[in-house]
Formats: structure tokens, C-alpha cells, sequence
DNA sequence: GGTATAATGTTGCCATAGCAACGAAAGGAA
DNA sequence: TTCCTTTCGTTGCTATGGCAACATTATACC
């Protein structure tokens, strides 16, 4: 079995595919397998952006360069999940974002040209399938970035915290889930300080709205 | 001369059709052309939402509603610009949005299902246009969120302000250009007060870090 | 087990920025 | 012109949250 069927590794845009049509799609998207070692650099700022990156172990982030050489964590990738579609898709030749392993790390490059190619679907009803992947993807991702952006445009720790909850409350249908991030990341997700959010954190706690431990959380109310 | 072939109407998705392609473009994408009042809704949110919209004539205001009833503008769609392709692209049943008119408008819908359909790229050269152009617009849309993620995440308005200066002289290539903004509209898109941005721009003027009128800004370092 | 390292929580200090309440300036319409 | 409306700027007050410094668990590795 390919390694990219595993459940956990499974990317929505191969998802039902049996065997012989992933490697089919593979050899499509012309996929290079490559490691990287923790803390290597895989795509600098300014480097041209021509294929999107899909991590099969480890975890690589991705990091905006800033006016000044700030750095502003984007994106944290781990396994089964992709990075730097819309980038690849437009061809970018100075791309503004660097990509860099935080573990060791295997990355499969997929080419994101093939989606731009003129082929005949009826014929090729694989690549049909693959296309309307790729654009649901496109879409995908774009409402997350809605949903984070709603919550950054939030005044106050408290209020970002609360439209969270509400979105996890949403996307997990349920009042108790595991979000996926510790406490330094759901920091940096929400825009705000790390100590500053475990003390809201608390203090939500001792007025009865919530409960949690590590990762999980449960809405009292 | 057809309305959307007006220079300050042409839509990326239709730029450089001739008066032939861009008809045959519309009647592809099933457009239908309606009119709104002033302060007239759209979409509700929890309605379906399978067609994109393109402003024709006034503006539009998209907001998502929140989990107590809180609303929270995500873009203002002037003459020329669109909005909803995701939301479309993925047939979404229960939108999170809901869209009304901030003036006397009218916008063209276009049926996104268009895109899904599989035909022969060969036979359909403008399908193959539209549908290239379609993702790329998709795609670009994404790179405008991060750029307002990146500002977003920053703790403090000065150095939000200072990003946001430095985006706008990256995309105009200059250091004088104007803001398509009014300061209450900026104030929502960096997510600070208006009353505290205006203190701070009259600040940084003071420090002879830039200078401006109105939505007009020249950066002086 | 023990030790090192990472993850998380706590607390005090104080600058930042939200907010309210104004005033000033700039149109628009009569 | 005058009146009205909208946009923008100013200022004082004060809560919020960033920051530093430290305490307290977890977790991994030997």
C-alpha cells in the first residue's frame, strides 16, 4: 500500500483513490519525493514557487518575510497536509513566503502546472477528478482564512477566545473537541501573547464558561 | 460597448475579451443581472449560495455573522469587483455571510457550477480562459488574506500600520499612492480603533515618517 | 527510577490602544 | 449664504494585554 493511503496521511486530494490511480496521479502531478533535515530551509523568500508541497512525515512551517527580516508564522504543515498551492498555481517567481522543517521531514513536490494544462476530460476523467480537487482545495482554504481573519479582527483576548470556541463548537459539532495546537501556537493563531492567553484561559475557567486540559476543551455553556 | 467592457469595470476573469467572447462568456456562466436598494440583503446568512456576484454599479458589504448575532465586515465589494467565488465554487448550502447593499447596486450573478462541468478543453477554448482565469482569481484572493493575516497578527498599531505601508509600497511601486480606504474603512481592515489610528498617523507624521491627505500617503524613508 | 527539556501556568508592572466626548473641516443641498 | 451631514482629528481616562521573571507541571531519554 502507498504510503499517501494511510489514514492519517490521506490528502483530500487523493482521497477514494485506489492504488493504481494514485500513482497514476502522481506521475500526472510529476511528484519528487525529498528529506530535509530539521531546521533546513526549503523555499526561501524570493525563490520562484512553481510546485506545492505535501509533508509525509514530519512538520514544516510556513513564514512571511517581513518589511524589516520579521518573521510571521503563516502555516504549520504537518503530515497528510499541503502548503503553497496558490503560490505554485500562480507560478510566483519571488515568492514572499520561506518554508523551513521543524522536524526531519519528507516533503512530495507536486507540480502544480498540471492543473493549468489543456487536456480533454472526457478522456482523462482522472485528471477532471483531480482539477475540481485542486480548485475545491483553492476554495477550502480561503474560508479558513475567512474564519481566522474574523477572529483577528476581534478587539480583546476574551472576544477572540469566545468566536473560537464558537467556530470549533461549529466545524466539530460539539462542545468537546481537541484543537490542534498547544498553547504557544494558539497564541500565535489568535494574534495574541502566550501567558496573556493561558491567564484568560484560567480566568474562563474559574467563571464556569469552559474547562480543559492540554489540547481539549469543553464548553460548559 | 458592453457595460463590463468599461475600463473601470473589467473584471480579471473578462479582462481582454472582445465584445463577442465576453457575451458568449455570460450566457456560459448563466449571468443574470439584478438591482438592489440601498440597505437591501443579498444573501442571508444560512441561505444556499451557489452564484458569485460582480458588481456592476454601487457597492456591496460582505459580513459574517457571528455567534451572538455580532457582525463582522469581511469585504466591500465596489464597481468591477466580486465576491462569494468560494462559497459558490463550493456549492455551499448554509452560507456564513450575508451580503447587502451599502448603495443603490447592481450586480451580475454568474453561476460558479460552471466551472465543474467537464467538457473538452480543446473544443472550448473560452471555458478553458475562464476556467484558468477563475483559480487564478481563487488563488489570489488567498495571497490578499494572507497579506491582511500577516497585518492582523501584529501586536501594536504602529507596527501594523508600518506593514500595511510597506505592502501598499510593494504592490504600487511607489512611495506615494492612495489607499482605497476612507479612515473608518481602514480602521476595520487593520482591525484597531479609528480614533486611536488617526492619533497614530498624525504621530508618525510628527516623527517625519510620512506624510498624508485624506486617502493619499507618501512614505518619507 | 532520575535528570533534562519542554510545555504550561502565575503574577506584577506599565505602555498601548479602546472608548467617549468633542471640535474642526469639508462637502452637499436648499 | 446657511444648515445639515459626513469625515477626520484631538484629548483624557482607564482597562487590556504584552512582557519579564518565575513557578509548576508534563514528557522524553537515559
Amino acid at each position: 500500500m502507498h504510503e499517501l493511503m494511510k489514514k492519517n496521511k490521506m490528502h483530500p486530494l487523493f482521497a477514494t483513490l485506489d492504488e493504481g490511480a494514485l500513482k497514476e496521479a502522481l506521475t500526472l502531478l510529476r511528484a519528487v519525493e525529498q528529506r530535509y533535515k530539521r531546521g533546513e530551509c526549503l523555499r526561501r523568500a524570493g525563490d520562484p514557487f512553481y510546485s506545492f508541497g505535501l509533508v509525509l512525515s514530519g512538520r514544516v512551517e510556513v513564514y512571511m518575510e517581513d518589511f524589516d527580516g520579521g518573521r510571521m508564522m503563516m502555516a504549520s504543515v504537518g503530515e497528510g497536509d499541503s502548503f503553497g498551492e496558490s503560490l505554485a498555481y500562480l507560478h510566483t517567481e519571488e515568492s514572499p513566503v520561506f518554508v523551513f522543517a521543524a522536524e526531519d521531514t519528507r516533503v512530495v513536490w507536486l507540480d502544480a502546472s498540471f492543473f493549468k494544462q489543456a487536456v480533454s476530460y472526457q478522456a482523462a476523467p482522472l485528471s477532471f477528478l483531480l482539477r475540481e480537487r485542486f480548485v475545491s482545495l483553492l476554495a477550502t482554504r480561503a474560508l479558513m482564512q475567512n474564519d481566522r481573519i474574523q477572529i483577528l479582527s476581534k478587539a480583546g483576548l476574551r472576544a477572540r477566545l469566545v468566536t473560537f470556541f464558537s467556530q470549533c463548537e461549529h466545524r466539530y459539532k460539539s462542545k468537546t473537541f481537541r484543537v490542534p495546537f498547544d498553547r504557544a501556537s494558539l497564541a500565535v493563531y489568535l494574534g495574541v501573547n502566550r501567558t496573556a492567553l493561558s491567564r484568560e484561559l484560567s480566568r474562563m475557567r474559574s467563571e464556569g464558561i469552559l474547562d480543559f486540559y492540554k489540547d481539549s476543551f469543553r464548553l460548559l455553556r
